[in-house]
DNA sequence: CACCCCACCTGCGTGC
DNA sequence: TGCACGCAGGTGGGGT
């Protein structure tokens, strides 16, 4: 689930079940996160009232009304959602936030690379320090971009999931976004043209997006509380589509690993030519 | 610095 | 049926 598409459709869902629910009940079972706070630590939601939800990169927000903030990570398997007093808790669930209304608000985490950190009012969560700029931030321009990367070698697949420059990137849209975009994965980030990242920033928003409303489908089987099964009902053109025809030309995709993550492209989309070294180098001084 | 590798976990599909 | 293995949507600490 956990990319920003995914992180924020859930926060759209989320928004519209909690806010103004009061907390009676805080349930935290002894399984260790990847980040968190104490049981007795998260025991400080109880009596609090959901003000607000938000969403930074992959972070998801959740505010109550004495200004504590609990800041929920999925890592790879995590989920959020709401289900009735009436259905039983599923395997994995390390939060159960009771709610006045009787529903309860669990998070479920298989693999447990999550997080769940309460933070007091007025603290700042430092990782959030860390998150890049947001795909519909005004100030993302292919100038900041080709600044961020001016003399990076790595590929632009790994800029992409570098979340400390735009934030919310996972490693299917990355690939989606790179296909749409028609470059190759391994193109050194240092050396896109100004066209080319103004291709990966309209690319990468009009994807998210898409996926978001795609996403949005999704939720409400949340809410019946069958979420157990095949979620995300977004459209990839190449993402796990190895060997099979591209939908634009019908060459076979191409799998390789990169940074370790398996990454899909199509050979004739997205042609290594477009590395196009020699482009740069006056972009590169008019673009800083 | 920049970059890569790997650990952190459980579950599922595949092939023997 | 059982088991070993590879793979999975993320992150960040540590090594090169």
């Amino acid at each position: 689930m956990p990319e920003l598409p995914e992180v924020e459709v859930i926060r759209r869902g989320l928004a519209k079940k909690l806010i103004g629910q009061t907390f009676l009940h805080v349930q935290r079972n002894d399984k260790r996160l990847r980040r968190q706070s104490e049981a007795a630590a998260l025991a400080a939601l109880c009596g609090k009232t959901v003000t607000r939800l938000s969403r930074r990169g992959k972070y998801l927000l959740i505010q109550v009304d004495d200004g504590q903030t609990l800041v929920v990570h999925l890592g790879m398997t995590g989920r959020l959602f709401v289900l009735p007093a009436s259905c039983p808790l599923p395997s994995h669930a390390h939060l159960v936030l009771t709610c006045q209304s009787g529903q309860r608000l669990v998070y479920q985490d298989a693999r447990r690379f999550g997080q769940l950190v309460l933070y007091p009012a007025g603290v700042r969560p430092p990782e959030l320090a860390q998150v890049g700029l947001e795909p519909w931030s005004r100030r993302l321009t292919p100038e900041w971009l080709a600044q961020k990367s001016a003399g990076l070698t790595r590929p632009v697949k790994n800029f992409l999931l570098d979340g400390r420059f735009i934030a919310g990137i996972g490693n299917i849209y990355a690939s989606e976004i790179l296909f749409a975009a028609g470059l190759h994965p391994q193109t050194p980030a240092g050396r896109l043209s100004r066209a080319q990242w103004t291709a990966v920033i309209q690319a990468g928003r009009r994807i998210l997006a898409k996926a978001i409303r795609a996403g949005g489908t999704t939720i409400a089987n949340f809410a019946d509380c069958e979420g157990q099964a095949g979620l995300f009902a977004v459209q990839l053109q190449v993402y796990g589509r190895a060997g099979e025809p591209c939908p634009v030309c019908a060459a076979p995709i191409q799998r390789l690993v990169l940074a370790g993550r398996s990454t899909f492209w199509c050979p004739h989309c997205q042609p290594a030519a477009a590395l196009a070294p020699l482009r740069r180098k006056s972009y590169q001084t008019a673009g800083g």
